[in-house]
DNA sequence: CGGTGGTTTCTGGCATACCATATAATGAAA
DNA sequence: TTTCATTATATGGTATGCCAGAAACCACCG
């Protein structure tokens, strides 16, 4: 017997005030640009509980997370203020990723699909060598997305969540970080090597090749980024 | 002009309720044994807040945090939980470790002194494995503390960060983790070999060596050890 | 006896008021 | 004019009270 069957969709789950501020600090972290000089870089509990529409007691419990998360400093009865990240501290975290999309890397080689390997050529193929020099905006987003997608098709959750963790504190200096021409297009050959690995499922030579693309990074911000 | 030198040490620092209040907690959940069958997992926010004797607001900032590392659960006007980690996710941190592990391994061999890399002498060498069984309670303690000083050896605060993190909630895992004999036996014949590459400066075999001993442990976990 | 609807209670979410300390402003003395 | 002590103010820290939602309880009805 067919019956006619009630639509049933989950509720809105509206989110507690507390999460909802924290995403809306966090992602406006994330838009400022921390590293221009005279940047503000303090923050007013009163203000932001005045500008969010919320009280403090939300507002501080977001902080606190917020805090924990090394985005900001709470300085007691001094102020809170928007961490700066050293350039020792990024070249940690560049390490750090590294080693964790190296680890995906592997991993990958050994649960991914044919098809989701196959789908990383939509990030690479696209940008021929040729005329990168004009969408060097376009392939550093697809740049950022290639090597999440790694990260992605390992399967493995906690490596997403730290390295995600980390972008948010590095998209701040790629704002000041435009890729040298000759990088673009190495890294071009650089990710397609790693997608080859891939796919012949050689989990050695993946976990090297990203792990190696990514010390390039890191040894290019140390020797041309300037911060501080 | 020698004078006599006022020795100055930090005024004792009192940190905030907020902060002492989240040490406190981390600490008493580090050492609950919360994959005992039974044990209480929901926490009650007035109920703690008498006990540590604070109001419930820094209670609930320190929760906060404590919910942003991942350690307890708060939903909303339901309660307090402590997380269990399922065994999936045990071996997720597993496998991060053995990334980071091993990349601090290879930074090791760059940056560490050869003094430093003697020093992991003491944490391997004590143990004969001759009579290794008697000693498994000190065996797994000296073996935490080899790889914590390799992560510190490559001088990555980062990674040292990270895996502290892990170790909190991997620590709960090891209360119910007796080696057997075998593993703890080959473990220190694996440890004795990444010291040798360490010392010999080899930052390849090193990363590998850490890499596969710590997906061993993954693999032992994974065949071995019960939970959920 | 079982289920249903209403009521109470328990619990976390949030707002607010007050407190303590750090910093700025002020003014008096040198 | 400068310096230093005093006071005022700003800012984060904490306590408390009330609110809303969820769960537990209970009485009533079939």
């Amino acid at each position: 017997m067919v019956k006619a069957q009630l639509e049933i969709q989950p509720i809105e789950e509206v989110q507690s005030l507390k999460s909802r501020t924290y995403e809306a600090l966090k992602a406006a972290i994330g838009t400022m640009k921390i590293y221009d000089a005279g940047a503000e870089l303090r923050l007013d509990e009163r203000a932001l509980s005045l500008q969010f529409g919320v009280s403090r007691t939300p507002l501080r419990e977001a902080l606190a997370q917020l805090e924990q998360e090394g985005l900001v400093r709470i300085a007691p009865r001094r102020g809170i203020f928007i961490v700066r990240k050293t350039k020792a501290e990024i070249l940690e975290m560049i390490t750090v990723w590294a080693a964790l999309e190296s680890m995906a890397a592997r991993l990958a080689t050994e649960v991914a699909s044919d098809e989701d390997i196959a789908g990383l050529h939509n990030l690479v193929d696209t940008f021929d060598s040729a005329d990168i020099e004009e969408h060097l905006g376009e392939y550093s987003d697809a740049n950022i997305r290639f090597h999440a997608a790694i990260v992605a098709l390992s399967g493995c959750k906690l490596i997403t969540e730290i390295t995600t963790g980390l972008f948010t504190h590095v998209r701040a200096i790629r704002q000041r970080t435009i890729f040298e021409r000759d990088r673009a297009r190495r890294s071009i050959v650089d990710h397609k090597e790693i997608i080859e690995a891939l796919e012949t499922r050689n989990g050695e030579r993946a976990e090297r090749l990203v792990r190696e693309h990514t010390l390039k990074l890191r040894q290019h911000v140390e020797q041309f980024v300037q911060l501080d």
